[in-house]
DNA sequence: TTGAAAGCGTTACCAC
DNA sequence: GTGGTAACGCTTTCAA
């Protein structure tokens, strides 16, 4: 690996000194530099292929220009990628980059990922959560401006600024997509309570039925877990024996994957869908409600707004702070966004789970 | 922000210079400073929760400590996360951080990935890729040493290392799961060919005929796609009409997702999954293969394995390139394994979607 | 208009 | 056994 050229070699090449080459590589030539050796620079420049070290550059403005990313399980397991997909497009627009430590949902790494991205001088740090949850934000996360995207900060006075999707809206969208069929006997299946999503969809469900005037069948809620055989199950209890004039003729689930144990108990059952029964997944997932067999209803998570959202936000934050700093004003405390919390819509997704509710119901 | 403590601060306090400190500091006390100020010196170090910057040690040493890994769409996708995760515990262990760069699949920007990631002095490179395929090595690449973790290169001389699943094995070992339960009418349902992970894993299932002596039947083998639909409409064709004694007793997929379709086929037809036929998927997808109805029989891939070992692999090749070219002894080309190909291979669950042939056939 | 020098925080070498 | 100094690559200020 021939080592890369530096500086000097280009001035060396341009037959100028090192801080001219810095002057007109960062534009700043003109009425300093001589067009003529501003010419030679650019060329020598050119043919050396030369790049500024960033490191050297990071060394001397005190600014890394990367951004940590600490996240629960982002990486490992299948969801939620997109917010660290739209955090780190922004990110890049500004010339950041970002590096994400993934703590495999181990709580007690949270404060050694934060310490090694501060040790490596990152200029602001993001929590990204699989899931909308609470976080017990790490105390040394403060020291940089920070924010939180898909979780918010767990105490009380909310230190520290969140990005989140706007999990009651999105229920009660939902609920209305499939009112607006015709329906009126509506079951919600939704994970357990462990995570705020559950509950908050479910608000969002019996939101839809107060503002339409309706009562809300409590029996009708079931909170059975994620995964696909919980949405089997569920199905299962709530249609299995069941006449057809007695069983509901719409289930809204959580998340896709319980929309595909619902629609697997529908089959099994010889049900249609969505000609008996109608059904609709939550999230959207990538490849699977697009596929799925009917394509699911959903309702989508805005992942790419949310990292995007909560970049914009940090960065926004990261500048402010270095210009306090620069002026010796210290902000003191309450970085990103000052703990406010941001709200992202979900986005309806109409597909073929869900249609008319049947004649006579 | 309080400006972090630097070895100076910890000099001064000590009432010793900095070379004293970061001799102590770094193990090498013993013999070169007295015991008396090397006691100081970590006190000091410890009330000023002193830790070295790691951006003026990068500039000074020469080597970030930062490996790069450029992939196709592995942050976006909900695959294959486990090989960046692997990738990077190791990483961790050996005190290097890693940075991502997802392309999102555009091609085109595979270069300015690895131009922005040689600009922050990366110590090597990985590519990474969702599904097995042939890469076209960004050139620039081969800058450090790097390595291929999922994909391989499309150069016939092969410059760069890889690593990647042995995916003909895994299509064997997954027939001879099924024949071994007595089945000898094997469906395959595989993806397009535009990886070559499905006609490897076709490959082994007709090697696994070939080695129990069985004629292979081409019309079995049906190249649909990857997702759920696929899955669907080729068991359908396999199955609807047919009557019990003429279709397959068994139907391997190329994925778990393909699996989900089959099986919906299956429940959709009346049909029991396993009494009536055995479904097996590929990948054992997490939160997807384990909570199917019935739970997946699947081919897990080696994903953690396969990251863990490019990481390793790679870090060796950062370790004998830095020595190397200290001895100004350019090994000149062929870093990352030398074009070594490693093949890991995959691991056979046996959940409850596979089951003993039906009587009689 | 140009170039020399200081400084960012380290470590390693070399006098003392 | 100790501490000063140079160097890593860059930007910026200041003097010529």
């Amino acid at each position: 690996m021939n080592r890369k050229a530096t500086a000097l070699d280009v001035a060396k090449l341009a037959g100028v000194s090192r801080s001219a080459v810095s002057l007109v590589l960062n534009g700043r030539g003109d009425g300093n530099v001589a067009l003529e050796s501003q010419q030679r620079i650019r060329e020598a420049a050119a043919t050396l292929n030369y790049t500024p070290n960033k490191i050297a550059l990071s060394l001397r403005n005190r600014q890394s220009r990367i951004i940590g990313i600490v996240s629960d399980q982002v990486v490992t397991s299948p969801f939620d990628g997109n917010i660290i997909a739209g955090a780190d497009a922004v990110a890049r627009e500004h010339g950041f980059v970002t590096v994400v430590m993934d703590t495999e949902l181990d709580g007690s790494r949270d404060e050694g990922a934060v310490e090694t991205l501060l040790d490596r001088q990152v200029d602001g740090l993001m929590y990204v959560t699989v899931g909308l949850r609470p976080l017990h934000v790490p105390a040394n996360m403060e020291r940089v401006p920070s924010i939180l995207a898909n979780c918010f900060d767990d105490r009380p006075e909310a230190g520290v600024g969140a990005v989140i999707p706007d999990e009651v809206r999105g229920g009660r969208e939902a609920a209305e997509h499939v009112m607006s069929l015709g329906h009126r006997d509506i079951a919600f299946l939704a994970g357990d309570s462990l995570t705020p999503a559950a509950p908050r969809r479910i608000q969002g469900y019996r939101d839809a039925f107060l503002r339409a005037g309706l009562p809300v069948n409590e029996a009708r809620v079931l909170q059975v877990g994620w995964d696909i055989d919980a949405g089997f199950h569920g199905a299962m209890k709530l249609l299995d024996g069941a006449e057809a004039g007695r069983r509901p003729t719409a289930i809204l689930c959580a998340n896709d994957r319980l929309a595909i144990g619902v629609v697997l108990a529908c089959y099994r059952l010889g049900l249609s869908v969505p000609q008996d029964i109608s059904v609709m997944g939550y999230d959207d997932e990538f490849r699977v409600a697009k596929s799925m067999v009917p394509a699911l209803s959903t309702m989508a998570l805005p992942l790419r707004e949310m990292g995007a959202a909560a970049m914009t936000a940090l960065l926004g934050d990261v500048t402010h702070h270095r210009t306090h700093v620069a002026e010796g004003s210290e902000t003191d405390g309450a970085p990103g966004g000052s703990g406010t919390e941001t709200m992202v819509p979900c986005r309806l997704v109409v597909r073929e789970s869900t249609g008319p509710v049947p004649e006579g119901r």
